[in-house]
DNA sequence: AAATTGGACAACCGCAGGGTG
DNA sequence: CCACCCTGCGGTTGTCCAATT
């Protein structure tokens, strides 16, 4: 592949950036933007690779980065789209604004991972460790489920992807033959050029948040979608999964999206996450800030988990070209909690769980003392620990079930 | 007070893949 | 088609600093 030296190069200085190096690069790319990130280095009068300024700009000086701890939201935030999504950092990034990749990696490495290893929860599976546990109910199967999803939506970001660099080239061009003869360096127009709209147009493609779903944008993808799907009903009245032609989930063409109809819930209620509103990507958001009114914070999230699952036994997905029914009466999460009279474990949504199960950790200590409901101890029976995960998964599944039929991600 | 440990996070490494001449 | 350039990305390492011994 003939990769280039980049930082063999002797000379180049590595390590931790001073305050006059990130000075030199911010005052560079606020006047004539990145251009090449190999060529910048020189005219900026850096003694670093450009992959090095690269980075030190996408993960730091970017001025549309959002420093500081990570909030409940945020983490809910991240650990489901981590169980869609896998380590699939930049996509994970997308939906949380002004955080980078490199930052959310961090924080599930050095966090969440530990937590959830905790709680007995496999963060790479996000399943149970002990899922011989499970095989003789439903649950395995909705994990299944959820995985093909996933796999399914792996596919369809990055055909989404593909779609807005195909735009954006063809926009380009045709910007090309108006006779526009705009600097290839981004924000090279005016000096005064604002920082935010210099980031803008710097952004990696892939960091960029992706631009409203387009019409034809769908279409094409719903095009794709025709193949053919069955609907499959996994017993149980279960889950219904997409499933090809064949019937062995082979196409990676998922365009699956979720019904319009879909309640607008986890919309922002207050705080610095509403701050993001003027992006064009729709979002996530959850309510509430980062900062330090965690228990009103809780007790709304709470109440928004809540309405979540009451207005969403039913889950209708929608995949363009049909529309599938995953009634939740069916799944492994119902028959367990319904049989235990637990509703209001439902109820209690993922935050308590995790704060439950980890209310050692100092970070995200818990408000309401830590004192498990069951009375026994923290350490959970089986049975609590079916009903701790049948919520950690209709977390997920509720947040599938949330994202607006606009998300970019569904 | 010094040494050690561990957490947090910035930065680096190296592969993959698209673009281009 | 090939060689190279460039960037994105995920995994890993290095460094700093606070807590603990």
């Amino acid at each position: 592949m003939g990769r280039s030296p980049c930082c063999d190069k002797v000379g180049l200085k590595k390590g931790p950036w001073t305050p006059e190096e990130d000075q030199k690069l911010l005052a560079y790319i606020e006047e004539h933007g990145h251009g090449s990130w190999r060529a910048l280095p020189a005219k900026a009068g850096l003694q670093r690779c450009g992959k090095s300024c690269r980075l030190r700009w996408t993960n730091y000086l970017r001025p549309d980065i959002k420093r500081g701890k990570f909030s409940l939201q945020e983490e809910q935030t991240i650990i489901q789209l981590h169980a869609l999504l896998g380590n699939r950092w930049s996509a994970i990034a997308t939906h949380l604004p002004k955080r980078t990749d490199n930052e959310i990696k961090n924080y599930w490495n050095t966090h969440i991972k530990k937590r959830l290893t905790k709680m007995g929860i496999d963060p790479v599976t996000h399943k149970p460790k002990n899922d011989a546990l499970l095989s003789s109910d439903g649950q395995s199967k909705t994990a299944a489920n959820l995985s093909h999803m996933a796999q399914w939506e792996s596919a369809r970001l990055e055909a989404e992807a593909r779609l807005v660099r195909e735009s954006k080239i063809r926009s380009h061009s045709l910007q090309h033959q108006l006779g526009s003869s705009s600097s290839t360096f981004a924000s090279s127009s005016s000096a005064s050029t604002s920082a935010s709209a210099l980031n803008n147009n710097n952004k990696p493609e892939a960091q960029r948040p992706p631009p409203p779903p387009s019409r034809s944008s769908l279409d094409v993808l719903k095009a794709w979608n025709s193949g053919g799907w069955l609907e499959s009903n996994e017993g149980n009245g279960g889950i219904v999964s997409n499933v090809g032609v064949s019937g062995d989930l082979e196409s990676p063409t998922s365009t699956l999206s979720f019904s319009e109809n879909a309640p607008p819930i986890m919309n922002g209620i207050g705080g610095e996450n509403n701050n993001n509103n003027d992006s064009a990507m729709p979002m996530i958001e959850f309510v509430g800030n980062s900062g330090n009114s965690s228990s009103l914070v809780k007790e709304e999230a709470e109440q928004e988990w809540k309405s979540t699952y009451d207005s969403s036994i039913t889950t209708t997905f929608s995949s363009g070209l049909h529309e599938f029914t995953m009634n939740m009466e069916g799944t492994w999460a119902s028959e367990s909690l319904r049989t235990s009279g637990s509703h209001d474990i439902v109820e209690e949504g993922f935050t308590n769980l995790l704060l439950k199960t980890n209310s050692d950790d100092p970070s995200l200590s818990s408000e309401d003392g830590g004192e498990s409901k069951n009375g026994d101890g923290g350490g959970g029976t089986n049975s609590d620990f079916y009903e701790d995960n049948n919520n950690y998964w209709n977390s997920i599944l509720n947040l599938v079930n949330s994202s607006p039929s606009h998300s970019p991600m569904f």
